[in-house]
DNA sequence: GGCTAATAATTCACTGGTGAAGTATTAGGC
DNA sequence: GCCTAATACTTCACCAGTGAATTATTAGCC
């Protein structure tokens, strides 16, 4: 992975120029967006490097973990599709690799037998209590050069534009 | 695109639940991450939504704007690949596309034979220069949540971040 | 000057994710 | 009760991005 400074410099320096070209550029507004993009990209990444000795990506941690911090330890596709942004094409990938792996079990749900329910199985439970804990410092060190005010600021920030994004707010 | 506000919700209940399950989880680190994450991933399936219709991607539209905003309007895969972040695989093939679409020219350098001279055509600025301005105003709507203070805020810490996360500056 | 190592870009085989179509099941109107 | 529409998931064909190997060229050492 390459240095990002570099990325930065150039993109106050691009935005900067195209303004001086194109009139009406909303110049903070650009910078914002691909500021969060740099750094969202670059945190995935390095993330999944972390994952990829115990062969997961994001999207196989994201979804073994929303059924580990469920409250029954279980779901159907449908709901883990709309709580992690994904499409049903991907969780059924998804899926197979987990239950293949003995982290969940596939079983048709009883009351509407279109449905599939999720479960994570003790195997699973046991592999998130495992790979958890070593990262916590490392996250830590991450967000290190916040203060815990700053932390709690960019938390609201992001929270709040997360919800203004919302389809459903503003339709 | 389904819904944030419930992506959210269950972010936090979720966090909290496993809190409360595995000792020294950083809640707020987890919460800021996986907030940052969700919000970029949204801004760009957006995006790519609107890019669409011009037959275009992130990627591509990103490569275009860098050639269109450096200096000389020319640049070097290379260096494209260090900016962007992209890998030089990938960038091949968007470079291919671009040049198929008339929108750059590449050209072997003279000084160094190994090297690619990529440069933007009277085409692709024009290409540019039409495409960028409808963007604005809802590009401006995405960040009307914030005040003007919260917009520069968040630009700072956004900017420290991304320095901080710089592997040049914490090896 | 010639040999080795490094660099720039490309090609190839593969993975992850998507849209569109297909299958199974349930819900709703009459 | 039956027919249509909607829902839940799966399958299939495809696109974007990656790592590893390849080619072409230059730099550096002796």
């Amino acid at each position: 992975m390459s240095s990002l400074k570099p990325c930065v410099d150039a993109l106050y320096e691009g935005v900067d120029r195209v303004a001086g070209n194109i009139p009406g550029v909303p110049k903070c507004e650009v910078l914002l967006i691909r500021l969060l993009l740099l750094t969202a990209e670059t945190l995935r990444r390095d993330f999944e490097a972390k994952l990829k000795p115990f062969d997961m990506n994001d999207s196989d941690f994201r979804t073994l973990m929303m059924l580990y911090s469920s409250a029954e330890g279980s779901s159907t596709p449908s709901e883990l599709c709309a709580l992690a942004e994904q499409k049903p094409t991907n969780m059924t990938r998804i899926t197979n690799l987990l239950a293949k792996r003995g982290f969940i079990t596939r079983t048709h749900a009883v009351h509407d037998r279109r449905q599939v329910e999720l479960k994570i199985t003790a195997e699973g439970s046991h592999f998130v209590r495992q790979l958890l804990p070593p990262m916590f410092p490392e996250l830590i060190e991450k967000f290190a050069c916040f203060s815990t005010t700053e932390r709690k600021t960019l938390e609201r920030l992001l929270k709040k534009f997360a919800l203004h994004l919302d389809p459903a707010e503003s339709p």
